[in-house]
DNA sequence: CCTTAATCCTGGAAGC
DNA sequence: TGCTTCCAGGATTAAG
């Protein structure tokens, strides 16, 4: 389930294999995993658009013909940059979902993993670029211009792990009855975290997921801002967590799995104290957490 | 303002 | 062994 450390992981290994290169071949295999320019807005929902009449896809919004520069990063999207022209700066926006991978395939090569694949980029060096959603939870947005980009992301909260301490603390301090859980899977309270990440940095804070975000003093939010940047900051360094279907760009699996102390755990001892894990959906989403290192707050 | 349920989808795992 | 069922979950929309 890739979450900020994954994509961040994905952004990094494909940076060097794409900037300067110039895209040769651009080619959309699914029409429905794609939001299109002109296609309803309607924040990140891809439903309204997928029974309507295909429309063309034009190459040039694929960034066919573009030198791409540097992948930009907010939250869990990535995005695919074009260097500016006469005509604007194109970009693909790829988010990744729950099995989305971007892969990267040497010419010549091939990709181990080629089912459900549902676009791919020639690339002037004869390597490709491809993207990959046995489930397509995830999907790509073609964005005209850079100034798209920025009205799309300006809907997301602070970046997890670009933004300061203090950003992340003020993002917290809200007047609101919400389990923190909830909060913290919200993208525009903090752009970039899920399930994982949400329950691990709740643990290391010693905070309830169901305690309302109102109660929380300053040195909750302290605690928890820290604790999330912390969290975050070491599966980039350890390269995300590999579940299942994780990769990044050149198929390289994450370690960060290896960190979890509590997601995954239910049932099992603290690894602080010993008290067993308890288990619940909470937010829809199941949510594992210690009794006794996050006691219930009234 | 808030929560919940339903929705999209596939494949691995668990259950019988 | 082979079938069925369940479950994983990001984000959105509709309903309560």
């Amino acid at each position: 389930m890739p979450e900020l450390p994954e994509v961040e992981t994905v952004r990094r290994s494909l940076a060097p294999r794409l900037v300067g290169r110039t895209v040769t071949k651009a080619t959309l295999h699914r029409r429905d995993i794609a939001v299109m320019p002109g296609d309803p807005e309607g924040g990140f929902s891809r439903q309204r658009e997928i029974h309507q009449a295909p429309k063309r896809v034009r190459a040039a919004d694929m960034l066919q013909g573009r030198r791409l520069v540097e992948p930009l990063r907010r939250g869990k999207q990535l995005a695919i940059v074009s260097a500016a022209g006469d005509d604007g700066r194109p970009a693909i926006i790829v988010h990744l979902g729950m099995t989305g991978q971007l892969r990267w395939v040497a010419a010549g090569g091939k990709l181990d993993a080629a089912d459900h694949v549902h676009a791919t980029w020639r690339l002037d060096d004869g390597s490709r670029l491809v993207f990959r959603d046995p489930r397509r939870f995830g999907g790509i947005w073609l964005l005209p211009d850079q100034r798209d980009l920025e009205a799309r992301w300006a809907t997301l909260g602070p970046d997890g792990l670009e933004s300061s301490i203090n950003e992340l603390v003020q993002a917290l301090d809200r007047s609101s009855r919400r389990a923190v859980k909830a909060a913290l899977l919200d993208q525009g309270v903090i752009a970039g975290i899920g399930n994982i990440y949400a329950d691990e940095s709740l643990f290391r804070a010693g905070v309830h997921p169901l305690t309302p975000l109102e109660q929380l003093d300053d040195s909750d939010r302290l605690r928890l801002a820290r604790s999330l940047r912390g969290v975050l900051q070491a599966a980039v360094d350890a390269r995300g967590s590999t579940l299942r279907d994780y990769a990044d760009a050149d198929g390289r699996l994450g370690a960060a799995q290896g960190m979890h102390r509590v997601y995954g755990r239910g049932s099992q001892p603290c690894t602080t104290c010993g008290t067993l894990l308890e288990r619940e959906v909470i937010a829809q989403r199941t949510t594992v957490w210690c009794p006794s290192c996050q006691p219930t707050r009234l």
